[in-house]
DNA sequence: CTCTGGATTAGCT
DNA sequence: GCTAATCCAGAGC
């Protein structure tokens, strides 16, 4: 399989603002799909694609970090929508969720899979697939299939682990864009053509999106608050709960 | 204080 | 398909 479409065009990305996060959780969990996770990196930026994500809803949901309401763990889960939640799990993996809607809600979106975009290379070293006599090699399709495709794998890949936790996403450091796309009214073809056909700046008109079940929550009834794009190679292999 | 199991992954059968 | 690896938050006593 070739995966043509990792090679990068230069595109300008629009970093995602405050308001953006403000939304209802289920509705950014939807929205986040086709966009970016950036990080600076030194000289260099790693950007990935979001294909996947799971919406965690607070007090109200059992499967949720914050249901119980704040701790010492949880607690950048309760600030305003638009931080990064990083946490630790099975002794050795992190997780990153974005913080969303109102101060003191809890909500959050974890992203789960990315499709590689920008700095391959350091993402294999990040992740320890680099092997140290092939340097400058294409690496295989397997190895980029693997870099991002799961929660942890992803934070590796990223560079993200307890420092990141907290770190403001309308910052420098870490942040979500979009495809930048021109304006309805900058756009110049007229569509004078009699078709009737008005294209709209949509980011996700070309992805077929859909939702199940969470991956991995075996407690209480379990939503369908995942979200992922169907037929993507960079989907996470975690089965959803079907109960 | 001790105990349990987890928003996972890699490696093996 | 199964499970070890390895930490720690939360629950229970």
């Amino acid at each position: 399989m070739q995966l043509k479409r990792l090679m990068h065009k230069r595109m300008p990305y629009k970093k995602l603002p405050r308001n953006f996060y403000l939304q209802p959780t289920l509705h950014i969990a939807q929205q986040l799909i086709g966009k970016y996770l950036i990080r600076r990196f030194g000289d260099q930026r790693l950007i990935g694609r979001i294909v996947e994500t799971e919406a965690y809803l607070g007090r109200r949901d059992p499967a949720s970090h914050a249901y119980r309401g704040i701790s010492k763990r949880n607690a950048v889960m309760f600030r305003t929508g638009g931080h990064a939640y990083v946490y630790f799990t099975y002794g050795m993996h992190f997780c990153i969720n974005v913080v969303t809607e109102e101060e003191g809600t809890g909500h959050a979106v974890l992203l789960r899979a990315l499709e590689p975009i920008n700095g391959f290379e350091l993402m294999m070293k990040h992740r320890h697939l680099t092997p140290p006599d092939q340097g400058n090699r294409r690496p295989a399709d397997s190895d980029l299939i693997n870099l991002c495709n799961g929660p942890a794998k992803l934070c590796q890949a990223f560079g993200i682990d307890r420092a990141q936790n907290g770190t403001d996403l309308c910052g420098s450091e870490i942040w979500l864009a979009q495809d930048a796309v021109p304006a309805e009214g900058q756009r110049k073809s007229r569509d004078s053509s009699g078709k009737g056909r008005r294209r709209k700046a949509n980011p996700q008109e070309n992805l077929r999106i859909r939702r199940s079940t969470r991956i991995g929550i075996t407690s209480g009834r379990e939503h369908r608050w995942r979200f992922y794009v169907k037929g993507s190679p960079f989907v996470s292999r975690g089965k959803p709960v079907e109960r």
